[in-house]
DNA sequence: ACGCACGAGCGTCACAAGAC
DNA sequence: GTCTTGTGACGCTCGTGCGT
């Protein structure tokens, strides 16, 4: 004997059946039948809509603007990382792919692009470059129009010996006269970057994907014409000095912000496509216990003829 | 060919939470 | 208390598809 009992389809609440089985078990399927959603996928992207959603709609109400902005704002910020989110997902769903606390290689790094270290000293280029020398003689050029990690290099200066304390000093050529890019770096050594690509398009340098290549020479010359002397700021006393210091800081933080936002956003993707492929597997999941709890109705119901 | 709408991606700012 | 990191929000640019 079996008894299928169907209840709470109510808004809301998702739909239980029971089902007797003849060995006296009781099972509960619960959500099976669904009613048909505009998106299967609801992440907390949505969520966090919503949020907002009846935020305003209190705020129409009661019309306190500022009070209501900081109260959603307080609620969307409280909102856990997609980290902390997927890795809470990946402990109840074995299948479910943790987000690893450093880059992964999904994505595709290039091999010979190094992690960045912290730098000390940081410089922009007249092309928009930006050159930061961390210590151990570590010079990382990143190409603001590239995407990603990819605008992101970082060369070892093996020889270049350690520099007086407080004078970190960067030489600067816009242009040489065999059409390269170069710059000056302790230890008397010429970074030359290639022709290929030079200021190409931050479209398709992302699309593309291809980098600047860098060259370590031995200076052909003297000192360059249009070169540009910076120093380090262990010798800063001067206004000027303070403000270039400044600037510098910033610089320092927007590049790490930039970087954060786009690590920040491969993260979102990531988990997003996570959750579609655990929208499939449940999907699946799905079909199959509507088509088992049919088999079990079709066994167990009794005939009337 | 042109204009428009739309989506994706990016850089920046503001702010909360965590680290130190 | 200060610094760092992560992320939502905003505005911008660019590519693409579509209608005219």
């Amino acid at each position: 004997q079996v008894s299928v009992a169907g209840s709470g389809t109510g808004r809301g609440s998702p739909a239980v059946t029971l089902v007797q089985l003849p060995s006296g078990q009781t099972v509960h399927v619960q959500g099976v039948i669904q009613t048909p959603q505009p998106s299967v996928i609801q992440s907390p992207q949505i969520q966090t809509v919503q949020v907002a959603t009846i935020a305003e709609t209190d705020e129409s109400a009661e019309s306190e603007g500022v009070i209501d902005s900081h109260k959603r704002r307080e609620i969307l910020s409280r909102r856990p990382s997609y980290r902390k989110i997927l890795n809470e997902i990946s402990s109840d769903v074995p299948g479910v792919p943790k987000i690893e606390e450093e880059k992964s290689e999904e994505e595709g790094t290039p091999p010979n692009i190094a992690t960045m270290a912290v730098p000390t000293s940081i410089y922009q280029t007249s092309t928009g470059q930006y050159i930061a020398i961390a210590q151990g003689g570590t010079i990382q050029i990143s190409n603001p129009g590239s995407d990603g990690v990819q605008g992101l290099q970082a060369l070892t200066m093996t020889n270049s010996g350690a520099p007086p304390p407080g004078a970190t000093i960067v030489q600067y050529a816009a242009q040489s006269a065999d059409g390269t890019q170069q710059f000056f770096v302790p230890g008397s050594q010429v970074v030359v970057q290639d022709q290929q690509r030079q200021r190409v398009p931050k479209r398709s340098a992302a699309a593309t994907g291809d980098m600047p290549t860098y060259q370590i020479r031995a200076p052909t010359t003297a000192l360059p014409q249009g070169v540009v002397m910076a120093a380090s700021p262990g010798s800063l006393h001067s206004p000027q000095q303070l403000a270039e210091e400044a600037t510098r800081k910033r610089e320092l933080r927007l590049m790490k912000n930039r970087e954060a936002a786009k690590e920040c956003r491969r993260r979102k993707k990531e988990y997003v496509k996570c959750l579609e492929s655990r929208v499939a597997v449940l999907e699946v999941q799905n079909k199959k216990l509507i088509e088992e709890l049919e088999t079990l109705k079709d066994i167990c119901s009794p005939k009337t003829d």
